[in-house]
RNA sequence: GCCGUCUUAGCUCAGUGGUAGAGCACUCGCUUCACACGCGAUAGGUCACAAGUUCAAAUCUUGUAGACGGCACCA
């Protein structure tokens, strides 16, 4: 079988998925072991209105890694996907839509026609995200994807919602809450972000004493809101003010008379130590509204707009319009005593920017304080979830837990899951998961449902069990029992709050199980300079140009070698790397199957009967070396991958595949291949099977295609699990490694060969000797290493480009030699007419420098009488070994260096 | 203001008590019959800075500087 000569993922790509997704490969149901150990991890589910980005990229080549991993150790895997309907998102685009095509605003068409629009927008757009994922290579069950807009989904919000209601943990109340007077919506904590403003003002009012000619100064960065100022607050103990308490104000612009107050609250040190107080329009000021009993008088509207209450000359302003006018005012009539300069931090909507308004307004809440509680039990009982890396997220997450406030989970949009919550005309609350059942407990009366819809986060809250079939009214299936709890969720540091901790939360209240185990925690992928990838910047790096560039399998693996949780900056460069490394792989098999082709014999690659002592009487040295080094790394790729550590999984694998196998292995048995040595042709078969198989989970389209072509394989490689499914490297049984064919004797000799083959070819190098130039070599060892050199002399011949080997107990060579010394071996290669006496000595200095520095180095520590009591003593023998080796080396290279003379 | 993370070769990053590593870029040499997306050989680092703990610190502690992130406050 004759491959092309370079790898082209494009094929690769097209070829595998669809027979993937079409054989049910993706799905648990393949696997046929009914004692099988499931392995379950849901996705975090994409926005519908979203397109994959690097971030996504990164997280799904984790998950697809995990699963494909497990799925191949016979482990009954799911990975479930599917999207989720981002209300605020979703709505935007909507109506951005229908002004464009109709010119109409949301309003003109009502609720029902517009919720309509959404699910066609939805139908329309929202799956761009899960075809870029197939492209990706992810291997979920389709058959399970799920939409937070689900009936099945839908329902279950309802009924938690109805539960959480009954047990007093929502309710609905008036609060100060975060207004976004674009969105026209409240916004909880966590989606409000801040911005630092250089250009802020510090505005200073004079409010004048009711009665007196004197007046009372207060700063404030929102002149506007003084128009709903319901009192001046000053501290009681503050001198200045004490004798003003219960005086009154004449509050200019309103006609209004408000009262002068004692709170603690108020600072005496800071500003003018007097504070004007709006409890509508401040969470301060609220609570001291709360405190005083004061009036709570709204002066906006939710476009951000003045009302009627701020007075006829200001309705209808814009807030900042209305500021600016304030101001002006109080210039006027002499009140403004000054505007300074104040650098200033504003809340903005997360999603718009849009300034956020503090705003007093009847919301639902959840009640925090009993989540908290189950959130931090499990934390501290169980130390779950565990996080990867653990610092310092477990931290900030614990933290966070413990300073956690109600959750604003009321909307004021149309797409999403409405409210279950309706009014009867006088105004009653009836809190039911369906109209007719709350038609029931309002005894027949006509109700209205209310107009909000619920947080996006409350349904992905769910997402861990919802997502199994779990409703409410339905509370065990076959799925929950099998999957919950998942395994490990796998997202970024910026829902830590938003969703992984709610799903914590609500998952144990409602199923008593854990949400997951472990999770994994992302780091950022951070534009070419250095900062996050933002349209905004256009620094955006498109995963699916990666993909066309270098292949699907050159960035998952890329992704997967960034250390778990480091933020990145991304460089083509690096995926430049494994698209090379992918080129590799393929030329390393194409070479195979040039000269194995045909043969259907399979060889192990350690895991046969052939006792160790049977190999190391028949089998060479490369090859004892090669089954070790490959036995060796599949062991420490499990380890690494169940310590999360996907990057050392990926170096280990990389310098395995490329140093050992292609640089070392193959080059030594070139000539024996390509001669068509059966022992040799199924032996490196055998090694890229396994390879390949250890491969997959990172490179799932590179590894098939190849592996597809290989001689040897069949659905008998696959794990028992799978023995009777269509051959796929997807199924075949991840190599385990096996700890009794690891040989650190013939690591050690095969690392002798390999340093007497990079001194020659040191030697070459340096002295500029033409590869058209064969030489001989003289070697001297002591006996045993005579044995390994001569065993080896074809190979070591071939890679060191000489002509003869001359091995014996001492070097018997001209003036005329290059020379070297090893560790095991001293070398010379006498080069009459070639030598550049002069260049061969400064080799040799060189050297003598280098291992002189090495050894003083250590002698310094030896000669240290602390070092030798109080370090292990191994440590000290080594040391001392180590010592002795450079002495030896050192003054072979100066008896060289004066046989020059 | 509080908390945290990062600072290692020109670049992008591993390493986290015991002789500083990789990939790319650089230098030199190779049309060696799998691969120039390649092969071979070099060169390149007071591991941000300072003090401490230790026989031994890139690694642990404290402080300083810079970059970034989270939280709080913001009259």
């Amino acid at each position: 079988m004759e491959l092309a000569k370079a790898y082209d993922p494009k094929s690769a790509e097209e070829n595998h998925y669809k027979r993937w997704e079409e054989s049910g490969f993706f799905r648990p149901e393949i696997n046929q072991d009914p004692n099988a150990t499931k392995y379950s991890i849901v996705i975090p589910p994409p926005n519908v209105t979203g397109s994959l980005h690097m971030g996504h990229a990164l997280q799904h080549t984790i998950m697809d890694v995990l699963t494909r991993w497990k799925r191949m150790q016979g482990y009954k895997t799911l990975w479930l996907p599917g999207t989720d309907h981002a209300g605020i998102s979703v709505q935007r685009k909507v109506v951005e839509q229908l002004k464009k095509d109709e010119h109409k605003k949301p309003t003109d068409i009502g609720r029902e026609e517009f919720i309509k629009r959404a699910w066609a927008w939805k139908e329309q757009y929202g799956n761009t995200i899960t075809e870029q994922m197939r492209r990706e290579g992810a291997s979920v069950d389709w058959t399970r994807q799920r939409f937070t807009m689900d009936e099945d989904l839908s329902l279950a919000v309802r009924n938690v919602f109805c539960t959480l209601y009954d047990e007093g943990w929502i309710y609905r109340g008036l609060r100060i809450v975060n207004w976004c007077p674009k969105d026209k919506t409240v916004l909880s904590d966590l989606e409000v972000k801040e911005e630092t403003k250089k250009d802020g003002k510090l505005t200073y009012l004079k409010y004048p004493i009711a009665g007196t000619d004197q007046t009372i100064t207060v700063a404030t960065t929102r002149p506007e809101t003084m128009l709903g100022d319901t009192a001046v607050a000053v501290n009681g103990s503050d001198e200045r003010y004490k004798h003003l308490v219960g005086k009154m104000i004449d509050l200019p612009l309103t006609g209004r008379q408000i009262p002068i107050i004692a709170d603690e609250y108020v600072e005496a040190e800071f500003g003018t130590g007097a504070v004007k107080v709006t409890p509508a329009h401040d969470p301060n000021d609220y609570q001291i509204g709360q405190r005083h009993d004061l009036p709570q008088l709204l002066v906006m509207n939710d476009a951000g707009e003045m009302n009627a209450a701020a007075g006829a000359e200001f309705e209808g302003l814009d807030r900042f319009v209305a500021r600016v006018k304030v101001v002006e005012m109080f210039d006027e009539l002499g009140l403004l005593e000054k505007v300074d300069d104040y650098e200033i931090t504003l809340p903005v909507c997360e999603r718009c920017k849009t300034i956020v308004e503090p705003i007093l307004s009847e919301q639902w809440f959840v009640k925090m304080d009993e989540m908290r509680d189950i959130a931090l039990d499990l934390m501290k009982s169980e130390g779950v979830p565990h996080f990867s890396p653990q610092i310092p997220h477990e931290k900030v997450y614990t933290a966070w837990l413990e300073n956690l406030k109600d959750w604003t989970i009321s909307r004021q949009l149309w797409w999403g899951h409405q409210i279950p919550a309706w009014y009867d005309d006088d105004g009653n609350v009836y809190v039911a998961k369906t109209e007719e059942e709350a038609k029931t407990k309002a005894g027949g009366r006509e109700l209205k449902q209310d107009s909000d819809v619920l947080d996006t986060w409350f349904s992905s809250g769910l997402w861990a069990f919802s997502t199994f079939g779990w409703t409410g009214d339905t509370t065990t299936t076959s799925d929950l029992d099998a999957f919950l709890p998942t395994d490990v969720l796998v997202t970024g540091r910026d829902i830590i709050f938003l969703w992984v901790s709610r799903m914590i939360m609500l998952t144990k209240k409602f199923t008593g199980q854990k949400a997951f185990e472990d999770v994994i925690i992302t780091g950022t992928v951070l534009g070419k300079d250095g900062k996050p990838m933002s349209k905004s910047r256009n620094n955006g790096v498109d995963p699916i140009e990666m993909f066309d560039k270098f292949g699907v399998d050159a960035t998952r693996i890329y992704l997967a070698s960034i250390a778990t949780g480091a933020d990145i900056k991304w460089n083509d460069s690096g995926v430049e790397t494994y698209r090379n490394f992918s080129n590799k792989i393929w030329n390393a098999t194409r070479f195979c199957l040039m000269n194995a082709d045909g043969e259907r014999t399979l060889l192990s690659a350690g895991n046969d009967k052939e006792t160790h002592a049977d190999r190391s009487v028949r089998t060479p040295l490369a090859d004892r070396w090669i089954i070790s080094r490959l036995n060796k790394t599949a062991i420490d790729v499990n380890k690494a991958l169940t310590k999360y550590e996907f990057h050392t999984a990926v170096s280990l694998l990389y310098h395995f595949f490329w140093d050992d196998f292609c640089d070392w292995y193959i080059e030594l048995k070139k000539d024996e291949i390509t001669a068509g040595d059966k022992n040799s042709t199924e032996r490196i078969v055998a090694i890229i099977e396994q390879s390949l198989r250890l491969l997959h989970p990172f490179m799932p389209y590179l590894t098939e295609e190849l592996w597809q072509k290989l001689p040897i394989t069949s659905n008998k490689l696959h794990n028992p699990a799978y023995s009777n499914a269509d051959m796929t490297i997807m199924l075949a049984d991840f190599p385990k490694g096996d700890a009794s064919a690891i040989d650190e004797a013939v690591e050690n000799e095969m690392n002798a060969v390999i340093e007497v083959i990079k001194k020659v070819r040191n030697i070459r190098a340096e002295m500029n000797i033409s590869t058209a130039i064969k030489f001989t070599v003289h070697i001297a060892a002591d006996e045993a290493m005579q044995q390994v050199l001569k065993a080896n002399e074809a190979q070591i011949l071939k890679l060191a480009k000489a002509e003869k080997l001359v091995i014996a107990a001492e070097l018997d060579v001209p003036r005329a030699s290059a020379k070297a010394v090893t560790s095991d071996a001293r070398l010379a290669v006498p080069l009459e007419g070639l030598i550049d006496f002069e260049k061969e000595r400064e080799r040799l200095q060189t050297q003598i420098a280098k291992l002189t520095e090495e050894k003083t180095r250590l002698d310094g520590q030896l000669s240290n009488a602390n070092f030798v009591e109080r370090a292990p003593a191994e440590k000290v023998e080594e040391l001392r070994e180590r010592s002795k080796e450079l002495t030896h080396q050192i003054q072979t290279l100066e008896n060289n260096l004066e046989s020059l003379a």
